[in-house]
DNA sequence: AATTTAGTTGAACGATCGTACAACAAGAGA
DNA sequence: TCTCTTGTTGTACGATCGTTCAACTAAATT
């Protein structure tokens, strides 16, 4: 049950115990930071102008190898552990999936503008960002037989059946 | 840090801390037979003859408040960090997993034949656990403005746009 | 009636967790 | 040079975790 601890997170890190206890007052306060590091680039507002690019960018991003691999699985249990008890966590993790989720809604509604066709913009961004999480997950759980590369097509299928061209 | 501990499992069925022990061997055991009695209804054979209603019970039941509440996720947080390392709880959710996928497949290309659409069925398939799994956990995750009920319709409006009708 | 088995309790154990703290090194600013 | 801040280490403490175990109750079996 080796869990996501700060020993842990020391072992793998190189460091002492004690920098990570000067760094960030409290666990709470190290998952705190954690989670807006990894999820910055979500929020971020996009230098692209393409909005189909912008939705290309995210979906490389989310399963990008380098930053979202198997191992950061604990981490985010943690994470989710926490934002479900714990009241900041919970309101920094609201704000910024209505920011997530909004950035996608538009590239969408934009989209579909130029495309002429009809769309639920805000249905299919959290059915996109479901589907992004749920095939993370999915992914971190299966040791074999589940790639990130096949996780990706998933969202381009999905994508293209909303008539979102690539 | 209430996390999913036998303590707190104790402390809520009323049950002292032995009884526990006695009937689980070790806490993993515990995880592995929750697991299994909270999936079981997935990869029941279904005696349900339509293969849209099929889909229909495996929704209904997926997002249904009574056993798959808010309050059931530390048990999924363990759960899920348990099958990232536990080679027994792993081998289970794999073999679990599949037969989940093949039933749903299963039923897609049914449908499909008879609307003579065409269809990926095995990826649709897994789109369609992902979206659960990802919606479900986005529902846990936010206290306020996500219902169980939104969560289905956008499961419904997923399978609307592969040309599943209801 | 005697014995075995299953159900149940609570206390005790080692291990590990997050936190607090004293101590030291090094560089910046006065 | 002296002081103050920052970075870094390691130890120690109290709480909590999963596990073990002795003990008791009650039903089932012989």
């Amino acid at each position: 049950m080796t869990a996501f601890t700060i020993d842990q997170i020391c072992k793998q890190a190189g460091v002492s115990r004690g920098l990570i206890n000067h760094h960030f007052k409290t666990k709470e306060d190290l998952l705190t930071c954690i989670y807006a590091d990894m999820t910055d680039h979500l929020i971020q507002d996009s230098n692209i102008d393409d909005p189909r690019l912008q939705l290309v960018e995210i979906i490389e991003t989310s399963f990008d190898e380098q930053s979202f691999n198997r191992s950061s699985l604990r981490a985010w249990l943690s994470i989710w552990g926490e934002v479900a008890t714990n009241k900041a966590l919970n309101s920094l993790h609201q704000s910024r999936y209505r920011k997530y989720k909004a950035g996608i809604a538009s590239a969408l509604t934009s989209i579909a503008s130029t495309a002429r066709t009809e769309l639920d913009a805000d249905s299919v961004a959290r059915q996109l960002i479901a589907l992004i999480d749920g095939l993370w997950l999915e992914y971190c759980l299966h040791s074999a037989g589940f790639s990130l590369a096949a996780a990706r097509a998933d969202c381009y299928r999905f994508l293209q059946s909303h008539g979102v061209t690539f």
